[in-house]
DNA sequence: AACTTTAGCAACCGCAGGTGC
DNA sequence: CGCACCTGCGGTTGCTAAAGT
């Protein structure tokens, strides 16, 4: 196919559009895109050099205004989306990695299509390549896997995932893992408890609650890390259920979510800690045929239908301790 | 070789949230 | 409080190249 590494030369976007044409005569436009005789469409060379000298020089911001400081015939919205998804140096071009292709796919199912919380996971990759090659290649491969790429769920529950694959089909969810509804310190959480966000996803219902769920496991999360007392620690149930209505009772919750909630990303990106994880589940769940949270993927697996369980392990937990963690699990 | 279909992805659009007045 | 403006996000479009016929 056609080098992944599009120069602006290559772009493709035809020069007018249905709305917001050159005359800027559309109502329906934004202001900054109907203005007469500003530029639309591919960008050239030229107007990329520009752009991305006067960034450097000026830095980043009021893209409404940057095109004519700079001197250019764009809208402010065209300005900042060619600097976001191409002439910013932290963009990393080229093929999706399979790590990276296995880290969208858990932090969709958590996240769902948002793109730009995906993409500030995944270092040098833009909100909109991801959402591309979602589009283009993972929700294709989750479906042929019979798995809904919106819901991550069987696309039909009756049927088994299609044999015909070379891959090894997902694992099934396993018995359900304890849900933290008991006093436990970060040591005892990290060691012997894995949230079933599978399992959670049967407790709710579809739509408002499914990306709603990791705020509440975040919440868990932060309530065992946090030592808070068994009293005050309400059951996943009551974390899935508040996290869908304003009951004050648990406010802290929404208060300390958005926080957490990153630890808890941060945690799925951190490849020890999964390696570290991958092996207590190993013990912990032997008929697991093949490890659902690995973070790189294996042989013969494509990562469809990974996450089935996901690790409840703040990132504040730093590897080193994990890792000893992990020995002294063992010893 | 010519034509058609498919894949890939840059760029556009409309909308929503945040902010300042 | 309401309005206008700015910024960023997610969905969508449509062009080009590659693959297929």
């Amino acid at each position: 196919m056609r080098n992944p590494i599009a120069s602006s030369s290559t772009n493709k976007k035809k020069n007018s559009t249905t709305t917001g044409n050159e005359n800027g005569t559309t109502a329906t436009t934004t202001p900054c895109c109907s203005k007469v005789g500003l530029k639309r469409g591919p960008w050239t060379p030229e107007e990329d050099e520009v752009l991305a000298s006067f960034i450097r020089k000026e830095g980043e911001g009021r893209w409404r205004t940057l095109p004519k400081r700079a001197g250019l015939l764009r809208c402010g919205k065209s300005c900042r989306l060619r600097w976001m998804n191409y002439l910013r140096p932290s963009v990393k071009r080229g093929q999706i990695a399979p790590d990276e292709e296995d880290l969208i796919l858990r932090l969709h199912r958590l996240l769902g299509n948002r793109w730009s919380l995906i993409a500030g996971r995944i270092p040098g990759r833009t909100d909109n390549e991801i959402k591309n090659f979602w589009n283009t290649h993972l929700s294709k491969k989750l479906i042929s896997q019979g798995i809904d790429p919106r819901t991550h769920k069987p696309l039909n529950p009756e049927l088994s995932i299609p044999s015909s694959s070379t891959t090894p089909p997902p694992p099934p969810p396993s018995k359900p893992l304890p849900v933290i509804t008991n006093h436990q310190t970060l040591h005892e959480t990290t060691t012997h408890h894995h949230l079933n966000i599978a399992s959670v996803n049967q407790e709710c219902d579809e739509g408002q609650y499914q990306y709603q769920q990791p705020q509440a496991v975040a919440a868990a999360a932060y309530m065992v890390a946090n030592d808070i007392p068994d009293d005050d620690i309400p059951s996943m149930d009551h974390l899935l259920a508040n996290n869908n209505n304003n009951n004050q009772d648990y406010n802290d919750i929404n208060y300390c979510s958005d926080d957490i909630f990153s630890s808890f990303l941060n945690s799925l990106i951190n490849e020890d800690a999964f390696s570290a994880q991958r092996h207590l589940q190993s013990e912990h769940h032997d008929d697991l045929a093949q490890d659902p949270v690995t973070s790189s993927t294996p042989q013969g697996y494509n990562g469809i239908g990974v996450a089935w369980e996901l690790p409840l392990m703040p990132a504040n937990f730093s590897q080193n301790e994990h890792s000893h963690e992990v020995d002294d699990h063992h010893k």
